[in-house]
DNA sequence: TATAATTGAATTGTACACAATCTATTTTGA
DNA sequence: TCAAAATAGATTGTGTACAATTCAATTATA
């Protein structure tokens, strides 16, 4: 008969692999991330500011799945780096607006590396990427 | 021609996806954890002793892909909830073993149904389910 | 139209995560 | 055998995450 504490198992579970996997990549991609002397929260804010040049802190954080408590500091260690900037919305002063400066513009070029990098690293089949890609975007609609 | 910053986009990452899934399956599961006062990480900290009665903090940090930055806090904490105790090895006083408590223990009574509950929230196939365990396996090797 | 409700960020407090360093214990090897 | 290397945890410092609260600006409504 079977345990019935089986369940509680770690290899039985779907929540653990996602949640070690992805922290495992998160921590491959230091070292290329260090090389644009970014962390990978600040990779990801990057990428939506690089996408839109101009974004609220609200819809960043839809984006994102990130509050203002995460973004909030985040925008601001960015913006002390001299990457972005951040002015309220003269239509509704409640918004904050997100804009890339120039030198925040110049480090897309060195990022461009980065995904291609992280490949490599991977060693992952076309299909089983294309299959994940699939897969978590079905559990996020879901969620 | 194909915009050469395309691999910067959000969605063409494979990192990013896991990253939010990840999160968002962890905030899911926080109604659930409540019930047992848990956090996650706490959670699978006491899903390693509920499977093995005995660890040492090492080994535990192997399972969980966590240092000892992460796991000492989140020990203690659990100590002074009743739940483990924390002694040194009287073999090789380096080591700090893990035991559960009575309380510890019952606790893994009360914890048996989370598992289930959370299945019901995230309404995922099995085919996706095992498809999604199987990839996350074979990355997990590569790392 | 004044006030209540709503909205978007910022702030506060708690809890990870992890790199780097430190300390005590054990093991090795000249 | 005893000093050097290795090992296991603890500590320190930085950077997220997120719930809950606060605050200022805007919108809705009695």
């Amino acid at each position: 008969m079977a345990d019935k504490y089986q369940c509680l198992k770690l290899d039985n579970q779907l929540c653990f692999p996602l949640y070690a996997v992805s922290k495992e990549i998160v921590r491959k991609y230091k070292p290329f991330l260090d090389e644009v002397d970014l962390t990978y929260t600040q990779y990801i804010v990057m990428m939506v500011v690089w996408e839109d040049e101009k974004v609220s802190v609200k819809e960043m954080g839809k984006k994102l799945f990130l509050d203002s408590g995460t973004l909030t500091p985040v925008l601001k260690t960015l913006e002390k780096k001299g990457l972005i900037e951040r002015t309220r919305s003269k239509e509704d002063e409640r918004n904050l607006i997100v804009t890339l400066t120039p030198s925040g513009k110049a480090l897309k070029d060195k990022a461009v590396d980065i995904p291609a990098k992280m490949g490599g690293c991977l060693n992952i089949s076309p299909d089983d990427a294309m299959e994940l890609h699939i897969i978590l975007h079905r559990i996020m609609e879901t969620l």
